[in-house]
DNA sequence: GGAAAACTTCCACATTTCGGAAAATCCGTA
DNA sequence: TACGGATTTTCCGAAATGTGGAAGTTTTCC
């Protein structure tokens, strides 16, 4: 008996006598990254190599916290209303998307495309704030709080390309799996951290929309690491090479100005 | 050995196998509820009742985790990032806070002070939402996301006062002891459940602020249970008979408009 | 600079949590 | 509406995970 987690080649947190408040928020991660009518247990459970009766009873857990509730009468679970009441304080608190919002709000007028800012959590990337711009293809499938593997969209890709060799090399290797769920092979991910490296930035096809293409440019602190990326999300058409030439200014002095903010918060606190 | 959470004159939920995920989300609301320099371990382990070392290690993995943080350099704990990226899609979907929203803000347009929104979390009010007005005395030490024990504010006590008798007398029973930390008595806390009840709102002077007033009315659900409560908190003298006799049709149109666009946006969905 | 308070580690122990198996329930399909 | 496979839920014996006393270490406050 007894579940060991087992990823090759990561040594885990050093912490021992914690193992459920880990399988805990791996299910919290799971149910944020999914959409609004929530998930299966037996897919919860498949997804991250519980037990059923194991999953189903952290799940009634944290049920009975708020935590995760059922989407409509029964059977899918999803993050409940306690999650926004813990996270309200934080988010709020939170210098990034503070300090983001006026330039996420110029960028999106500007373009009149949809701007995302997108932040690390654990392997996932996290839209941690979102614009849409007025042109009338907008990007309304995508939430606030959605998560994707890190290196499925480009904001995660930019990200992973400045985040440390050995930070990336344990994300790649922990996503790995989760990446042909997004049917996002491998070696675009790579492809797309080394086109960054080399610009810095990156453009693409979108993989979870057809017809639409993103560009996304690294937001980093002062040692010059990731801590978000800014993203553009449009028509195809829209994005071609002459566009992506002017847009590039744009939003690198957008993603300049979040981080150097950022400092000055630091600074003064 | 074997901490027993054994609360008199309450069954607590009937799910077993889980005592670390209930002992994690007290740490987490009793972290919520803390101010923006996080709490010391030993007062948080004081008042769960848990001993040090498991405290430590369940903080330890909640900090892994990243809902934790300690606040600046070291030693305090508080609500972490992770939190807020949880949090943020519930809050988003959360249907109360987009239709208070726009409440909130004429209220505090019209009356020129601050106006807040509070809903029920466990045994606790968390100010969910709030707007500012412009009179030059606000209320910018209350955070969003901050926590009394429910029937410390009067948006606290209002609700009690609609939550049903059976629900309210746990309520009270199980924060009979933190009362005192907040120099509330708990008569006083009865009697603002009576006057309630008698004339469906609140009134009465701010405990955790010397010269502030507050009165707070309920949002309550098609079935009359309370389900938030909007209040408004002034100096003392901006909060005479004469007008809280003006004020209370606003705050009981606002309410009620919450009310009735959530019940709208219930049969939507 | 010293003492008290707070944090952290260690470890033997048993309570809490685990998961296989089976029963109950749900849901898509006809 | 009735059927059958899929999913959720309960049960329970087993042991791993988590527990807390005691002691060591660091931090904080005089």
């Amino acid at each position: 008996m007894g579940y060991q987690e087992t990823i090759p080649g990561v040594v885990r947190g050093e912490v021992t006598g914690t193992q459920c408040i880990r399988r805990s928020f791996a299910i919290l991660r799971l149910l944020a990254g999914g959409d609004h009518d929530g998930e299966k247990l037996v897919d919860i459970a498949g997804a991250l190599k519980l037990s059923h009766p194991t999953t189903h009873r952290i799940l009634k857990a944290l049920e009975q916290e708020g935590i995760v509730e059922r989407a409509g009468g029964s059977q899918r679970y999803r993050l409940g209303a306690e999650a926004a009441w813990l996270g309200v304080g934080p988010f709020n608190r939170c210098p990034i998307t503070r300090l983001s919002a006026i330039v996420l709000e110029d960028l999106a007028q500007a373009t009149g495309d949809s701007i995302f800012l997108s932040v690390p959590s654990h392997n996932d990337a996290v839209y941690a704030d979102r614009r849409l711009g007025n042109w009338p293809v907008q990007a309304r499938g995508v939430h606030v709080g959605a998560r994707r593997p890190m290196g499925v969209s480009v904001g995660g890709r930019v990200m992973l390309a400045h985040l440390g060799e050995a930070r990336m090399k344990t994300v790649l290797a922990e996503n790995a799996d989760r990446f042909a769920d997004w049917n996002c092979p491998m070696d675009q991910v790579l492809r797309g951290i080394e086109d960054t490296r080399a610009q810095g930035y990156l453009v693409d096809d979108s993989l979870t929309r057809q017809g639409r293409r993103a560009m996304a440019v690294p937001v980093r602190d002062v040692g010059g690491r990731a801590i978000g990326a800014i993203s553009i999300i449009a028509p195809t058409a829209r994005l071609g090479s002459d566009r992506v030439a002017r847009l590039l200014p744009l939003l690198r002095e957008g993603a300049r100005r979040v981080g150097t903010a950022l400092f000055e918060q630091r600074m003064a606190s």
